[in-house]
DNA sequence: CGTACTCTAAATAGTTAGAGTACGGTGCACTATT
């Protein structure tokens, strides 16, 4: 089978990209597959072109609706017809129509929450699967264990859908990632394609500070003088706001984007970004999934994330398009302290736990009347059907553990002075080759190669109110 | 760790200072109400 033939054919391209052939030729022949691709790197061609070889529909898991409409789009756009998405965007009537047709969609995407649903169960049993995708697959590990616990029920649907192939997909995975994702979607012998995760045209930088306020000055300077599109990655919903404030104030075009706002108005401030209407975003980790935008320069974060994968996943954003883009942390004494406190706090605790095995229907009630969290509850659930009250104190308790963990491979990286680009290989198990010329502030850093690439120069913004207003009142 | 909210004591009937405590981020689906 000449696969660049139907490539070419199908979606109109002439040749594949680094792991793309690899990949689905592992699939065509019936392997399941763990393909790590950085982003940028074509994810989705290495489902569609399969949807086009193979009998039947394929089934693709993804983690967010808005993502899952964007995918719908593009492959309408891209002149395909038998598409559809499972979710509480449908209004019951369109829901029950694409349920009783589900057989006639080449691709259908669906949330984990939906999948694992009995009467989609039953849907899906009736219909011809011939490959089913793990999307952003590190959200079974990342988010399974303590927020979305059926991330952790995709294999349920295996053997109603008489064991397709299967094809996990990320950007970022570490061994413990990767070992975690075949354990949960029952993967036997997969083909691991790994790309090198370095990201050459990513430069490193942490900026320390004694304090806050320290902090906002240098953005302040740092804003005014280097221009977008940059994002800035705030540790709460409530900071996100004020910094978008502070960059406003500045004359420079910016939004804040976090999961407490609306969902139009969350699409709303996507969109400007990616139109170029909006230098700056300041957001919390929500942003960023399904955000392709090639030419991101900056990308700030104001405050230490909780763990390396989630900074290498935000960083990642910067730079797409391969010219030179800068990864900034801030850090003030202090920032680590706040870490392990916050990631453990939300885990269930003890009570919740014994609470929820103590009651004898469910304990939805419990959740109702303020005794456990909504997200507690459906970790302790899932854990109850599988485990004693002891063995899942003892489950959280590894849980604990690993999130310290994490937080201490966060510490270090703030506190390192050796090569950082080397150091965040060494998290994903990987070496470094040779080390680009602007690495990082340990090994070099000449800020000058990112001055000028700006989208917008910041020299153009007015600096004076006089010059502000005119230049509000020439638009 | 820093912030915001709640509680309490001292003051005397409405307010305030200080202590104590809860919370912080990520999303699906579903339901009830407009």
């Amino acid at each position: 089978m000449d696969l660049e033939k139907t490539l070419l054919n199908t979606y109109g391209f002439t040749s594949f990209r680094p792991g793309q052939k690899e990949v689905i030729e592992k699939i065509l022949s019936g392997q399941d597959v763990i393909a790590l691709l950085p982003t940028g790197m074509g994810k989705s061609m290495c489902y569609q072109l399969p949807a086009h070889l193979l009998e039947g529909s394929v089934l693709i898991v993804s983690p967010l609706l808005s993502l899952m409409q964007d995918q719908v789009a593009q492959l309408k756009k891209m002149g395909e017809k038998s598409v559809t998405a499972i979710n509480s965007f449908l209004d019951p009537q369109e829901r029950t129509n694409v349920l009783n047709n589900l057989g006639s969609y080449r691709f259908i995407f669906i949330s984990p929450e939906m999948l694992v649903q009995p009467y989609i169960k039953k849907k899906l049993q009736g219909i011809h699967i011939s490959l089913l995708v793990a999307d952003e697959a590190h959200c079974i590990s990342q988010w399974g264990f303590d927020f979305r616990p059926d991330y952790l029920r995709i294999a349920e649907i295996l053997p109603v859908l008489k064991h397709p192939r299967v094809l996990a997909l990320t950007a970022t995975a570490t061994a413990k990632v990767t070992s975690e994702i075949i354990k949960y979607l029952e993967i036997v012998d997969p083909f691991i394609y790994s790309h090198p995760m370095d990201r050459r045209n990513i430069a490193y930088d942490i900026q320390k500070f004694n304090s806050g306020n320290e902090k906002l000055k240098w953005l302040t300077r740092f804003v005014t003088t280097n221009g977008g599109a940059g994002i800035i990655y705030a540790g709460t919903r409530k900071k996100s706001q004020e910094l978008s404030g502070l960059l406003n104030q500045a004359g420079i075009r910016s939004a804040y984007y976090h999961g407490g706002m609306e969902h139009q108005d969350r699409i709303f401030v996507q969109q400007q970004f990616q139109n170029g209407e909006l230098d700056w975003v300041c957001s919390t980790n929500a942003f960023g999934m399904g955000v392709h935008i090639p030419d991101i320069r900056h990308v700030i974060h104001f405050q230490v994330p909780t763990s390396i994968e989630g900074y290498v996943q935000e960083v990642g954003r910067a730079g797409r398009d391969g010219s030179p883009a800068l990864a900034t942390l801030l850090y003030a004494t202090g920032d680590e302290e706040l870490l392990e406190s916050l990631v453990l706090d939300d885990l269930p605790n003890r009570n919740e736990i014994r609470e929820i095995y103590q009651s004898e229907n469910g304990g939805a009630q419990l959740v109702e009347q303020g005794i456990v969290r909504e997200t507690s509850f459906k970790v302790i659930s899932y854990w109850k059907n599988l485990l004693t009250e002891k063995e899942t104190i003892r489950q959280i308790e590894r849980q604990k553990i690993e999130k310290i963990l994490q937080t201490a491979k966060m510490k270090k990286l703030v506190k390192i002075d050796s090569c950082i680009r080397e150091y965040l290989l060494e998290c994903f198990d990987q070496h470094l080759e040779n080390r680009p010329v602007n690495c990082c502030i340990n090994e070099g850093l000449d800020y000058s190669d990112f001055l000028g690439r700006s989208k917008q120069s910041a020299l153009a913004v007015p600096d004076t109110w006089e010059s502000r207003l005119n230049a509000i009142l020439l638009c």
